[in-house]
RNA sequence: GCCCGAAUAGCUCAGUUGGUAGAGCAGUGGACUGAAAAUCCCCGUGUCGGCGGUUCAAUUCCGCCUUCGGGCA
């Protein structure tokens, strides 16, 4: 009944914004009215067990209209970036051959991007090469990840900053796997991307306003056991505090309460003040988006509204 | 009532052997290639509780007062 060709590539919908700003419940929306499945884009969501904090279950509905790519991993397992590209094409391609349109929803910005862009040919992270790179620093006095990197590929080294060592310890570690600098492949591959992509970004009033309802959603996890989930999680024995998981806003000052290390009142506040901080940063990369409708949520199902009629009539 | 201690950035606190001060957190802006809800960078004038005294100079030393701790009655 519909179709929703472009240039002779299959549309898809890009659902941004920052966090609390009511994607989801746009989304569910959208999915019920329109021949639309969903894919999240959150690397939070991906985890199993982790329901209330990550604001799976803030409204039952999202059980109705499931979303693609939720619940696939345990906390005690590692995601990356690529795996989403990967993970979302092939959702991407299951949903259009159902004859229906994918619409990706979520606020994890890499993840967008590397969908977007591609990934260059860079070998894959590797925990033991790190550990051996890192061993072998330590092992010379005044030797640093920055001054290890300056040796072996000077050009990143001047582009990535000498505290930032998580970016230092990838760069080396792409040259002790690969023998290649980093600065030499790392470009990203502007591929033809195969599908026709339709990118809004749902827009908050202001700040305050994000704010009262950043407060009022945690509220609502603790309301809904959120407590009760991180002590399973937390006495499950096998996780630990360095896990990404874990590393997620709320389970991570949720782990701090349960360690003692902070009372209630702060795991209140630092999570709400971390939560600020992600839709801050999440603010900063929609800034420099390019091709982004930013529009109010009555805006966006208009337009929707308006792209399903056109396509009807064709 | 008496004794002791504290009072410095929005918060927690350093510090100045007397020359008007700086960390962490918060806040602001930014970066971002296989951990991204991660990681990292930039941005610091504040009656140094109030009023006096000593001094060329006091946030620093002295006195009084105010507030908050703690102790003794």
């Amino acid at each position: 009944m519909y179709n929703f060709q472009y240039n002779n590539k299959p549309n898809i919908i890009f659902l941004m914004g920052p966090t609390a700003v009511g994607k989801t419940d746009l989304a569910l929306y959208l999915c019920k009215n329109f021949p639309i499945d969903l894919i999240s884009v959150d690397s939070g969501l991906i985890y199993k067990y982790m329901n209330i904090g990550t604001g799976k279950l803030n409204s039952l509905k999202l059980l109705k209209y499931p979303h693609r790519l939720v619940n696939i991993l345990d906390p005690l397992e590692k995601y990356s970036a690529l795996q989403f590209k990967d993970d979302a094409l092939l959702e991407i391609d299951k949903i259009l051959k159902l004859g229906r349109i994918p619409l990706l929803v979520g606020g994890t910005m890499l993840y967008y991007k590397v969908l977007l862009q591609g990934l260059s040919n860079l070998p894959p992270s590797n925990l033991k090469v790190q550990k051996k790179i890192l061993y072998d620093i330590q092992k010379e006095i005044n030797l640093t990840l920055h001054l290890k990197l300056q040796q072996v590929d000077p050009i990143s080294a001047k582009m990535i900053h000498p505290n930032d060592h998580k970016r230092l310890l990838r760069a080396l570690e792409v040259f002790f796997i690969s023998g290649k600098r980093f600065s030499d492949i790392s470009y990203f591959i502007k591929k033809d991307f195969p599908f026709s992509v339709i990118q809004f970004a749902l827009r908050p009033k202001n700040k305050k306003w994000l704010y009262n309802r950043i407060v009022k959603r945690f509220k609502n996890m603790l309301d809904l056991g959120f407590q009760r989930e991180m002590e399973y999680l937390f006495y499950r024995g096998d996780l630990n505090e360095n896990l990404p998981s874990m590393n997620c806003i709320g389970y991570k000052q949720m782990w701090d309460f349960f360690s003692a290390k902070i009372n209630f009142i702060d795991m209140c506040k630092h999570t709400i003040i971390a939560t600020m901080q992600l839709a801050k940063k999440q603010m900063t990369w929609l800034h420099n988006w390019q091709g982004i409708h930013w529009l109010s949520g009555c805006e966006i199902k208009r337009s929707i509204e308006k792209i399903f009629k056109l396509r009807a009539c064709d």
